[in-house]
This record gives structure tokens, C-alpha cells and sequence, in this order.
RNA sequence: AGUUCGAUUGUGUAACGGUAGCACAACAGACUCUGACUCUGUUUGUCUAGGUUCGAAUCCUAGUCGAACUACCA
């Protein structure tokens, strides 16, 4: 009853906040990606916790595009961001461009220009660099810094009306060359740039920097809080100063550490890198960390919006286990998703004394979990296909599977017992041999018996085939960007292998693209986009737990 | 070196001067027509040194370690 959920820093802050009745009690967040690339795990996180305080504090959240540099920006990444967020289950109040706010920003810097904050300086790039000084020097001030109100204004106007080219000049606001932090040493707040906006088109030649745009934005948007990651740190008493100057809506920025996973890299320009030179198939390859990966890998939506309230919200550094996030992932499909059986890597199995030529039909529960799931019918017959793996000859102590004397349940249908195998000249085994007992049937066992294994297995007259994907760790450490060497060294060769014949139980060649399923005792599976009516093709979204594995490591 | 931020079991996160808890992982067991799920139990932690206090993860001081910042990117 009384289980109190703790708070984080931010939910402390706005409870507070909504305490002391600021902005009238009203919270109102945003998630502001650049339009230049695909959303990663990382952005997932940050879109269920702006979306998410706003829900839980019945307030608004803002989608906002960050499009202030045409060069980078293209429709196309819109498009997709919208669809990754729809998909993750939220829904934005407005959308919004930092585009639709260039007159308004124009204007901002006017005012600037008019009260001496702000001045039109003729230094090249490097020659503001070389001012700019350093961590432990102060800088020193452009000699276009005292320029008149009035010719500032005239050149600003220039500026805007394409007199001059690329570089040739930029607006600066003036605040102390000297200052500690060095964003506040006379920070650019426009450049110029002959370049066609995604948006805007040709109207504009000079562009705002990221930090002339950001806080205004959320200020113009009447953000109560505006949260992003902590290197955005110092740039937060640049937007107070700019709205303070301004004298517009106080948004307040607060800042948490950003959520890195183990055995993945999250940077745009890394992700960039494995997409280019070809290391995956594109922004949405299963192994990629994208929204679209893996939404495509068959991770739920359900599962990221637990995971990212599970690893909580804080300032600290950190490196959060991938494992939690498949934990997450088979906690909720393991609720949901329906169980079927595929043969992996088969071999044949033959019941010597089941009658030739007869099929028997039995009928499965679809899913343990959830009695609304309702059965299937699976055809079985006197040869399967079951599990190489599920057979040995000599086996240890407590393998619970086939192995000659051993009886073992075959899923939904008999018990069992191993009589021997059937091996080709090279030492193979091609045939497993096993009696069944009748009176052992499922749902209707009058043996008496109880076996320790059951194994899944596919009738071989009434199999249909499949491709499956199976794919592991894109990386083979666990914090390829700061391992040693550059992060593309430590790319895991094997993080996809394909099974091109897999054998499937009838019914779930009916499948369609983007279905999830548990393969029993495999794990959890999805159709994948590139299935064909020809051929289906099933991606492995992550195994099941797998105790007996484990078991064998520690020997 | 300067500024800013941070430091709680293997990982992530709580405890707001009063029993260091939760989740994942690990380990042991129960259950099982999935070696899954579920259930039970166990191990492991307050960066260091001082101080304030009846009492400190929490407050103070000093140190140590880590991260971010010195783009006409965001």
C-alpha cells in the first residue's frame, strides 16, 4: 500500500518547485534532438524522462528540432525521430524548430546589439581562438569589440543581407575576455553561412550558434524545466546571462549524467563510422544501438520505458550493464510473447516404435503466462527434428536429455526413452533412436512417470524452414570507447550468425514482419523486414536465461 | 594548472543527522511438460584523514581519484 517510490534529483526539484507555486504549478519539458542522425539508446532514456516527468506531473512536453546548422541537418532524420518516439509510446504537445524562432532570435541579437552587449567582430576563426585564451590564461579582447552601437547594427544588417562571405564575420556578445569559464569569454552568437536550410531554404545566410538558440528557445517555449546532459553544464550561466539580458521567460536548466551501456558505443560520429565502412547493415542493423536497431532486433517499446525508470537519475558518472537492459527485455516478453517451437540445428530423431505413416495432432498452450493466449495445434509424427545439442552419447551426470537409457518429454506430446544413435562413417550422428510410450501422452499421461527433461522438436513430414539471425555483443569489451586502441578493434567478429535452414512447426510460417515469439528453450524471436513471402526470416532478440550453460562453463 | 561537477557492494540507484535498502548480476536451494518463468535464502558497499555531534553515507576542513570545458558543432 504505502510503497513509497523514491525520488530523483529532478522529481525532488520539481515537487519543490510545484510547492512553491512556481509558474503557477505548471511543468512543461522538452526533448530537443539535432536532426542530423539516427536516436540511440542514449536519446531513448532522455525521451522517457522528459516525456515521462511531464506525464507524471500532468505538464506538456515539447518535441524541438535544434536545426541552427543547415550543413548537417536533413528532413529525412525528422522523419525518423518522430517515428522512434510515436514508437516508444509518447506523444509530444507541440513541435517545434529552433528554425521557426530566426526572426525572433534575429531580433533578440538586435536588442543585444543596441543595449552594447553584443558587437560585430571581423576576426577570422583562428585569429578568435588565438584571443580566446586558456583554462589558466585570460583571453584577450578583438580589436572590433568597441565598434558603435550604430555600425554594429549596420554591419549586423549586412551581415543578414549576404554582403559579406562564409567566415568573413561574426556577431559576438560581449561579456569578459577574462572570464573562468571560457563559454562567457565574448561567445559567437552568429555566423554566416551561404547555405540552403532544410526549413527555412535560401531566406537565411547567417545562422545562430547552438547557444544563441537553445535557451532562448526553451524561453520562448516557456519551458519550466529544460534538462540535458551535464556537459551542458557551463553553458547554463551563458542562457541565464542571455535571458537575463533579454529579459524573457526564466526557463531553468538542470543537468543529469548521461547513461552509457556496457559492450556498446553511443557517439553519433562512432555510430556514423560502423554504418560508413560497412561493420553493420545501416542505421537500423539489429547490433545497433538505435531506436530503429533495435525496435528491428524485436526489443518492446514497454522494455526501454522500464529500463531506463529502473537505472534511475543521477549526476554521477556511470556505466550501466546491457544485461538489465535484457532483463527488461525478457521480462516483458516473457509475458507477452507467444511459444512456439523451432529446430535450430537439427538432427533426426526416430521413434522405432510409432506407427509409419500416421500423424497425430496435439494441441499446445501458446502462452503459460497469460491463459487469454490460447493453443495451437502441432502435427507430430514418427521422424522430428530435434536440437543437436539435446542428444549426446556420453553424457555427464546431470544431463537431463537424451542420452541412451534416458527418457525424455517431448513437449506436448509423449515421453521418450533413448535407445541408441545411427553414425555415418565419419563419426557422426545422423539419426537418434528412441521408443515412446503411449500411455504418456500429453494431457492425458496415465504412466506415472516423471522425467526430468522435456525437449522441443519439430515433426519432419510437417516442418517448414526459416533463416534465422542469431547476433551477440557488436563488441567483445565492455567499454570499447575508452578501451585501448581505437573502438573498432574491439569489434566482436561473430556478433551475427546466420542459420540459413531451420526448421519451423507449420503454424508459424503464417507470421508476419515484426512479429515477436519465444522459441522454446532459444529465446525470443522476431520476423525480420527482410522475409519474403518465399522465405521467412526470424531475428534472435536475446536468448533465453540459460542455466545449464552456465552449469557446463564452471567445468 | 584553472573552473565546474561528481565519488554508497561487480553494475545502477535509494537513505535528506537516527537499523545502509531496492533492482540486475553472482551463489545455494525449491518448483517446473521450457535447465525458461516463479519462489526462498546467501555473499559483497559508504574514496581517505581529521573535526562537529549522544549519534555522520549525510554537516565542516583537508586531501585522493574521476569527468567535463579551451569548435564560426550540437
Amino acid at each position: 500500500m504505502s510503497e513509497e517510490k523514491s525520488l530523483n534529483f529532478l522529481e525532488e526539484i520539481i515537487e519543490e518547485d510545484i510547492a512553491a507555486g512556481l509558474h503557477g504549478g505548471r511543468v512543461h519539458t522538452r526533448f530537443p534532438p539535432e536532426p542530423n542522425g539516427y536516436l540511440h539508446i542514449g536519446h531513448a532514456t532522455s525521451i522517457c524522462l522528459n516525456f515521462g516527468l511531464a506525464r507524471k506531473y500532468n505538464g506538456k512536453c515539447n518535441l524541438r528540432f535544434d536545426d541552427t546548422n543547415p550543413t548537417t541537418e536533413e528532413t529525412e532524420y525528422v522523419e525518423s525521430i518522430r517515428n522512434d518516439i510515436k514508437w516508444l509510446g509518447f506523444e509530444w504537445d507541440n513541435e517545434f524548430y529552433a528554425s521557426d524562432y530566426f526572426e525572433k532570435l534575429y531580433e533578440f541579437a538586435v536588442t543585444l546589439i543596441k543595449k552594447g552587449l553584443a558587437y560585430v567582430d571581423d576576426s577570422t576563426a583562428d585569429e578568435i581562438a588565438a584571443m580566446k585564451g586558456s583554462t589558466t590564461a585570460p583571453g584577450t579582447n578583438s580589436p572590433y569589440r568597441d565598434r558603435s552601437i550604430e555600425e554594429n547594427l549596420r554591419l549586423f544588417e549586412e551581415m543578414k543581407d549576404g554582403k559579406y562571405k562564409d567566415g568573413e564575420k561574426t556577431l559576438r556578445a560581449k561579456i569578459d575576455m577574462a572570464h573562468p569559464n571560457l563559454l562567457l569569454r565574448d561567445p559567437l552568437m552568429y555566423r554566416i553561412k551561404h547555405e540552403h536550410h532544410h526549413r527555412t531554404g535560401d531566406k537565411w545566410c547567417i545562422y545562430p550558434m547552438y547557444d544563441f538558440a537553445h535557451g532562448q528557445s526553451d524561453s520562448i517555449e516557456e519551458i519550466t524545466h529544460s534538462i540535458c546532459t551535464l556537459e551542458f553544464i557551463h553553458h547554463r550561466p551563458l542562457y541565464n546571462w542571455f535571458i537575463e539580458k533579454l529579459g524573457i521567460f526564466p526557463s531553468k536548466q538542470y543537468e543529469f549524467a548521461r547513461r552509457n551501456l556496457t559492450y556498446t558505443v553511443m557517439s553519433k560520429r562512432k555510430l556514423l563510422q560502423l554504418v560508413n565502412e560497412g561493420h553493420v547493415n545501416g542505421w537500423d542493423d539489429p547490433r545497433m544501438p538505435t531506436v530503429s536497431g533495435m525496435r528491428r532486433r524485436g526489443y518492446p517499446a514497454a522494455a526501454f520505458r522500464r529500463f531506463s525508470d529502473t537505472i534511475g537519475i543521477a549526476k554521477r558518472e556511470n556505466i550501466v550493464d546491457i544485461g538489465l537492459l535484457e532483463f527488461c527485455v525478457r521480462e516483458h516478453l516473457n509475458k507477452t510473447a507467444n511459444r512456439v517451437m523451432a529446430v535450430l540445428d537439427p538432427v533426426k530423431l526416430v521413434i522405432t516404435n510409432y506407427p509409419e505413416g500416421t500423424t497425430e495432432n496435439f494441441t499446445a498452450e501458446n502462452n503459460p503466462e497469460d491463459e487469454n493466449a490460447g493453443s495451437r495445434v502441432i502435427p507430430f509424427g514418427r521422424e522430428l527434428w530435434i536440437e543437436r545439442e539435446d542428444f549426446m552419447e556420453e553424457a555427464p551426470k546431470k544431463f537431463f536429455r537424451l542420452t541412451p537409457g534416458n527418457m525424455v518429454r517431448l513437449k506436448s506430446a509423449y515421453i521418450v526413452k533413448c535407445e541408441g544413435c545411427v553414425k555415418d562413417d565419419a563419426g557422426n550422428v545422423i539419426e537418434v533412436h528412441c521408443s515412446y510410450l503411449p500411455e504418456s501422452k500429453s494431457g492425458n499421461d496415465t504412466s506415472g512417470l516423471t522425467v526430468k527433461g522435456t525437449i522441443h522438436w519439430v515433426s519432419v513430414e510437417h516442418a517448414r524452414t526459416a533463416e534465422v539471425r542469431l547476433y551477440d555483443r557488436l563488441f567483445k569489451v565492455e567499454d570499447p570507447a575508452n578501451a585501448e586502441g581505437d573502438f573498432k578493434d574491439h569489434i566482436n567478429p561473430d556478433s551475427m550468425q546466420v542459420l540459413s535452414k531451420v526448421y519451423i512447426e507449420p503454424e508459424l510460417a503464417k507470421a508476419g514482419v515484426g512479429d515477436t515469439m519465444q522459441f522454446m528453450r532459444k529465446g525470443y524471436f522476431c520476423v525480420d523486414l527482410d522475409s519474403t513471402a518465399e522465405r521467412i526470416i526470424f531475428n534472435r532478440t536475446v536468448t533465453l536465461k540459460d542455466a545449464w550453460a552456465k552449469e557446463q562453463k564452471k567445468n
